[in-house]
DNA sequence: CTTCTTTATTATCTTTTGTTAACGAGTTTA
DNA sequence: TAAACTCGTTAACAAAAGATAATAAAGAAG
């Protein structure tokens, strides 16, 4: 990254704290911001027609996250985006991450860190372990790949990510307990 | 589209037929080609610690396809890509891509029908489709969403995609067929 | 500290899935 | 044509998961 990109950066680059339970996006927003953890955590769920809040994913510490409906295929978000913690992030609307592309227009595939390609690699592991792995090896797998998520967010959000009930996750666990 | 990249591509895209059974990716390759299918089917798959082959994801006419592992990360294919009809692609190396990019540099994420965007996009609709709903409802999304696969590919290749064993697919077609 | 609320665990029962094997319908190959 | 192979279905059994409810444990709020 050059120092002119550097300076963009710095210039438009806004921070902002949200408390515990604040939200960061509503469902049917089109925000398009990219968001930088630099502390904290944040859930994005939405209500089925069951009225279940149905958590979709889990971010944290250097990870990036966005509206990812409106910034691909800008449409509202199919999410809301709530923060578990006291969560402070660095954030930027989407023009400038286009303005920042631009000096090297391979960003969105070559860099390392960028919104696509983390979203991507993200999504193909997430699918790998949904495809290759039973429920209980792919509960092993998020251990491994999240460890400092879990003993932060209650079970049942994990449940919904790995695709299973809370009740199952707990029978899991106790299973894996018991083989060790 | 200007006209400028419209030459560019014309110059620069290969076509190719490839008959049925043959392969068009092998895993371990570090191929970075984006291939548009105008006609034809693709499977890519790998073979589990059980020297099983499992299919991971099927493509057909319309769709782009290539190597992720490469593309986005640089890293030996993880998949072997095999035809399963006679088919004809066009394709371009993954530098022509960028220089095609470069003329609009959010194509990326702006654009229709790019291979970012579409990738994404395909592999959100998967993630939730694991996360939301059973495998039965699963299946009947992927009839919906795909309807000139399923009659093209032997089931076990499309239970293999849902993530569920062939036997098990098979038992869910009953119980649909049941029910009407 | 106590109360209220949320979450995790456990139990019971039903449904679904995985596994293995057998069978038959189609295909391919010799 | 006959033999070999592949694939979908079905059966039988074991394992796991979903649904629901009760209980225990943990957190939040007063």
């Amino acid at each position: 990254m050059n120092i002119k990109r550097l300076l963009i950066l710095f210039k438009t680059l806004n921070s902002k704290t949200f408390e515990k339970g604040e939200i960061v996006i509503n469902e049917g927003d089109i925000i398009n911001n990219v968001y930088y953890i630099r502390k904290g955590l944040v859930r994005s769920y939405l209500i089925n027609n069951k009225c279940e809040e149905i958590t979709f994913q889990l971010f944290t510490e250097k990870q990036l996250f966005g509206n990812v409906h409106t910034i691909l295929f800008n449409e509202p978000s199919k999410f809301t985006f709530e923060t578990l913690e006291k969560t402070k992030v660095y954030f930027t609307d989407l023009k400038t991450f286009h303005d920042l592309s631009n000096a090297n227009s391979d960003i969105l595939i070559n860099d390392n860190g960028n919104f696509g390609r983390q979203i991507l690699k993200q999504a193909f592991q997430r699918i790998d372990s949904f495809v290759f792995l039973s429920p209980e090896k792919r509960y092993q797998q998020y251990l491994k790949d999240y460890p400092n998520i879990i003993n932060r967010v209650p079970d049942k959000y994990i449940a919904n990510v790995l695709g299973i009930t809370p009740v199952s996750l707990s029978r899991i666990r106790q299973r894996i307990s018991k083989k060790k």
